[in-house]
Parts: C-alpha cells; sequence; structure tokens
RNA sequence: GGAGAGGUGGCAGAGUGGUCGAAUGCGCCGGAUUCGAAAUCCGGUUUACGGUUCCGCCGUAACGUGGGUUCGAAUCCCACCCUCUCCGCCA
C-alpha cells in the first residue's frame, strides 16, 4: 500500500508517475473529494466527541461531590445519536479511500526502465554458453517420458497441471530443493524456516495478494458443510440490488448468514457491495464475505514476510534473512491454454524461497545481495542463464524493482524464468505494519524483499533438459551427487 | 469435540462504570552521585490521525476483534478470533 500521505500531499504527482510506470488511471476527482469530505468530517466527528467528553466528566465530578447534574444529562442526551451519524459517514468514507488506496501497485524506482510489457525488460547479465548438442535435443516431457514425469497420472489424479514425478527424477527433484536449502543456509547465511501452507486472508492481505488477486488463489473454507441459499432469498436480494437499496441488501445478506448459522455483518462493506454488482456470481460472492476461510500460499513469500506483521524489530538486527522450501499453489486463472505441455506451469510446485527484512537505507543493496545468492544456485548447477531487469509495466502489484533470472532451456532454445528477485520497499510493511525502532529510538516501515531461489520444478527441468544425453539419460550436475549417493547418471 | 482460565503499554502485572492512556515493577533514555563503574536517587519513556500562532502546544482515537447498553465503557451485555490447562480423538 502506498503511503496515504500521498494521497494528500501529491496526489497529481502520484497519479501522473502511476501513469507514465503502471499506465495507471488513478481517480483523482473521485479521491479529492473524498478526502475534502473526509477532513472535514473529521474534525466534525473529533468537535463531537470532545463536546460529549467534556460534559460527561463535568457530569462525574459533580456526582461524585453528590451534586445534582440533571440539567446536564438533559443536554447530553441529545449527543450520541448525532455522534453516531457522524461516525458513520466518516468510517464509510474512510473505507472507500481504503478501497481505493488497497488497490493501488507500488511505485518503481526511478532506476527500472519504463515499458508495458516483456519487450521493454533489460538484460542486465548473462552467464554461461548454452551447450552444442550434437544429437536431437529432446523437451523435458520426452525426457521423462518413460514414468519419471508422468503428466497423465497427475492429470487422473487431480486434472491438466500436475504431474506425477517418480524414482530416479522424483530423487533428483528432492536433491535439488535440498542443495538449495542448503547453499542460502550454509553459504548466504538465511535461517531455515518451514512455514504454514495455509494462511489467513489477514496474511495474503499482508503481503498484496488480497484483495485483487484472489482469483490467482485457492481458497479453502472451513469445514465441509455447504453454504446453501433458499431461492426465495436470493431473488429478494437481487430485488435490492437492482433498486440500489444499501439497507434492504444489507438485511437480507444478514438473513441468508443467520439461516447458514453465520455470524452478521454489522454493516455493508464497501468491497461487499461491489462484489455484489455481480449478480452472476451472487452466491460465491456471499460464501467468501461470510464463510470463513484460508488460502494455499502461492508462494512462501506470504508465510515468510507475514512473520513480521505486527511486530517490531530492533533496527541493528537488520538485515534478517529467511528462506523455507514450500510448496506453492496457484490456480493460474489468467493463464489458460499457456505452458500447457510439460510441467512449467502447474497448479502445485515446490520453491525455495528467501526474503529479507531490511532498514530503507538498506533494501537496494540486499536486492542486489539477493539477486547474487539465487544466481549463485545456476552457477553452481553450471545451467546457462540470464538476468533482466524487469519495466516498470510487467512488475508485480507490490513491487518496486524487480530482477528476474531466466534459465536456458534447449528445447525451447530460450531463456525461460526460474527466479523473481523483489524489492517491495514499505508497501507490503505498511500493510501489515511490520516496523523496526530505529537509532533514534522512533519505529520505522522495514522494507520487505523477497525472491525465488529457485523455482524448485522449473530447475528440474532445466537441469533435465541441459544435462540430457544421447540415449535420453540425464548426467547429475556434480554438486547434486552428494544428495545421491553419488550417482553420476539419474 | 467437552470442561475451565485468560487476552491491558517493549516485557511482567494492577485496574469491575466517571479526573484511567491507564498504578507498580523490570527494561530503556537523560541527569545527579563516582577517578570510573556497580548500587542508589531524580526525571523521562505507546502508537495513529487531525488542528495549529508548527520544532512546542491543543484535540481525537486505540486496553484481542466487531457490535450493543449508557450522559460516560479497559470495566456491563452479545457474537467472533486467539492463547493456556485438563479430558477425548488424531498424523
Amino acid at each position: 500500500m502506498l503511503d496515504p500521505i500521498l494521497l494528500r500531499n501529491a496526489l497529481q504527482e502520484t497519479a501522473d508517475k502511476l501513469a507514465t510506470t503502471r499506465g495507471l488511471t488513478l481517480p483523482v476527482a473521485d479521491i479529492e473529494t473524498l478526502e475534502i469530505e473526509r477532513k472535514a468530517l473529521q474534525i466534525e466527528t473529533q468537535e463531537l466527541q470532545a463536546s460529549r467528553n467534556r460534559v460527561a466528566k463535568e457530569i462525574g465530578q459533580r456526582k461524585s461531590k453528590g451534586e445534582d447534574a440533571k440539567d446536564l444529562l438533559t443536554l447530553a442526551a441529545a449527543v450520541p445519536e448525532k455522534l453516531k451519524a457522524t461516525e458513520d459517514r466518516l468510517t464509510e468514507i474512510q473505507e472507500r479511500l481504503l478501497h481505493i488506496l488497497e488497490r493501488v501497485p507500488n511505485i518503481p524506482q526511478s532506476s527500472v526502465p519504463l515499458g508495458n510489457d516483456e519487450s521493454a525488460n533489460v538484460e542486465v547479465r548473462r552467464v554461461g554458453t548454452p551447450r552444442q548438442f550434437d544429437f536431437p535435443v529432446k523437451d523435458h516431457v520426452e525426457l521423462g517420458a518413460d514414468g519419471g514425469l508422468d503428466a497423465e497420472a497427475g492429470a487422473r489424479l487431480s486434472g491438466s497441471r500436475f504431474t506425477v514425478l517418480r524414482g530416479s527424477i522424483a530423487r533428483l527433484h528432492r536433491a535439488l530443493a535440498q542443495f538449495m536449502l542448503d547453499v542460502h543456509v550454509n553459504e548466504h547465511g538465511y535461517l531455515e524456516h518451514n512455514v504454514p501452507l495455509l494462511v489467513s486472508p489477514a496474511s495474503m492481505h499482508g503481503t498484496g495478494q488480497l484483495p485483487k488477486f484472489g482469483e490467482d488463489l485457492f481458497e479453502v473454507p472451513y469445514g465441509t458443510r455447504l453454504l446453501a441459499i433458499d431461492g426465495n432469498a436470493l431473488s429478494a436480494l437481487r430485488n435490492a440490488l437492482m433498486r440500489n437499496d444499501k439497507t434492504d441488501t444489507l438485511s437480507l445478506v444478514n438473513g441468508i448468514a443467520a439461516d447458514a448459522g453465520l455470524k452478521a455483518l454489522p454493516r455493508l462493506p464497501i468491497g461487499l457491495w461491489e462484489d455484489l454488482q455481480h449478480p452472476e456470481a451472487l452466491v460465491a460472492t456471499l460464501h467468501r464475505w461470510l464463510w470463513r476461510r484460508m488460502y494455499l500460499i502461492p508462494t512462501a513469500e506470504v508465510s515468510l514476510t507475514n512473520l513480521y506483521a505486527d511486530q517490531i524489530v530492533d533496527g541493528e538486527s537488520l538485515p534478517q534473512r529467511l528462506t523455507a522450501h514450500s510448496l506453492c499453489f496457484r490456480a493460474e486463472a489468467g493463464a489458460a491454454g499457456r505452458d500447457t505441455r510439460g510441467m512449467i506451469r502447474q497448479h502445485q510446485f515446490e520453491k525455495v524461497e528467501l526474503v529479507q527484512i531490511a532498514r530503507p537505507d538498506q533494501s537496494e543493496a540486499q536486492l542486489e545481495e539477493m539477486t547474487a545468492h539465487a544466481e549463485t544456485i545456476l552457477r553452481k548447477l553450471e545451467l546457462p542463464f540470464r538476468t533482466m531487469l524487469l519495466c516498470s509495466g510487467d512488475m508485480g502489484f507490490a513491487s518496486a524493482k524487480t530482477y528476474d533470472i531466466e534459465v536456458w532451456l534447449p528445447s525451447q532454445n530460450t531463456y525461460r524464468e526460474i527466479s523473481s528477485c523483489s524489492n517491495c520497499e514499505a508497501f507490503q510493511a505498511r500493510r501489515m505494519q511490520a516496523r523496526f525502532r530505529n537509532a533514534t529510538g522512533k519505529t520505522e516501515l522495514v522494507h520487505t524483499l523477497n525472491g525465488s531461489g529457485v523455482a524448485v520444478g522449473r530447475a528440474l527441468i532445466a537441469v533435465m533438459e541441459n544435462y540430457q544425453t544421447a540415449d535420453g539419460s540425464i548426467r547429475v550436475p556434480s554438486v547434486l551427487r552428494p544428495y545421491l549417493r553419488g550417482a553420476e547418471f539419474a
């Protein structure tokens, strides 16, 4: 989340920046109107509260002295109703501002090249030379066709984008994960973690997956009870929506909640109102807002970074380096038809994640360090790669600067992403209130960084394809042999 | 799943309707004492937002979360979340 101060003091400037870098149009006029209203309402609210407090205190003092306070009581009786109305309006305005703000992406650093898509990314390094093959190159699907890499079995169990690994390929996969973790822990100074794969909506919000990118996630309801919604209740709700009647909508929604034994909403959140504008997804929307739920992490970044949510750490202890090997789950909703062959793009995959928590003065250097840490894995595996500085339009929502590392895939005769290292600056920290105490004793938001170190499934593919032999076996990279009882071939 | 206890400032811990943003202790910062240190003594020590005659002051909010009662809520009521103990079940 951007600093709300930007919307107050530098709105146009911020909007311009987002337009040129992200190609995004900020609703400047709306924000301005809301801000003016917010300010007026806040002052009004606070004045009412102050007068309420004064009178209440006076009553208390008189009563403790045994004096009469009847006149004050009649005077005070009118205040609560008026105050409640003002408070409610203020809450709504603040909610609407937050609704906009939490959907605005981070502003790229000035060193980030401008561009709309990957064609504007800049290559900063190229390491290793792709091997020359004196036989027809097979892709990983063909190399795993003996059953080592079984997409058909995966599909039978779960559907498309799932793969079963077997035998030496499964072991190679495991060896890769072990190797990466060992390098980062023993040579790069990261603290090994094993983290929850299921996290709360709050955690997803903290790293920026929610509220905007829920469709990319797997959502898990508590229990197996279905949310059955009475048809009459649904059509009544549709009716209220058509009439644009918020009061009715809220009471109908709460009626449905009560029928299902779920807790009622105290007021109609702006986000729910907006979701309800899509009547075709009514049931799903109600489910999401009324049902308690968890999410499968799309990356261990979510779990690792959120360890610092609502924490205040000592500035002297930064930067902190954390790593975890974890499963990752992605719905890949926007990638239909892309990378359907092989295990490049799966709903479930493994990754060794790197996270750093840094002071603002450190984060730029730490991004370079972390990217180098990820590259080290590929260097040790002797896989050719190139490092790309992503352009402004190709970066993720929370990032201020991102390097992608792309590994050489001979079957595709190109480099494919195997790691992404980002500096999110205070964007995530602000959402999750992750802070440190600086030298003067004041609290300040930390900077958060995350990077893949690296994607295990894609590393497996890269090893298979780059290390293939004429007879279709895989030579084992020397750094992995200790993990495979010294085996030379897999 | 059943029974019970509890969630308060960096930590510990008091506070059961009114001058409580909150006693006390620890920690931390500054000062005194000392050749220096320890001990001791004195003072200070939450965060966010708003206002301002802006480096000072004024106001508002926050005692797990969200509602409610009340002129007034950390304190009373309701719902939920979380933690701990015991029992049951379980990888």
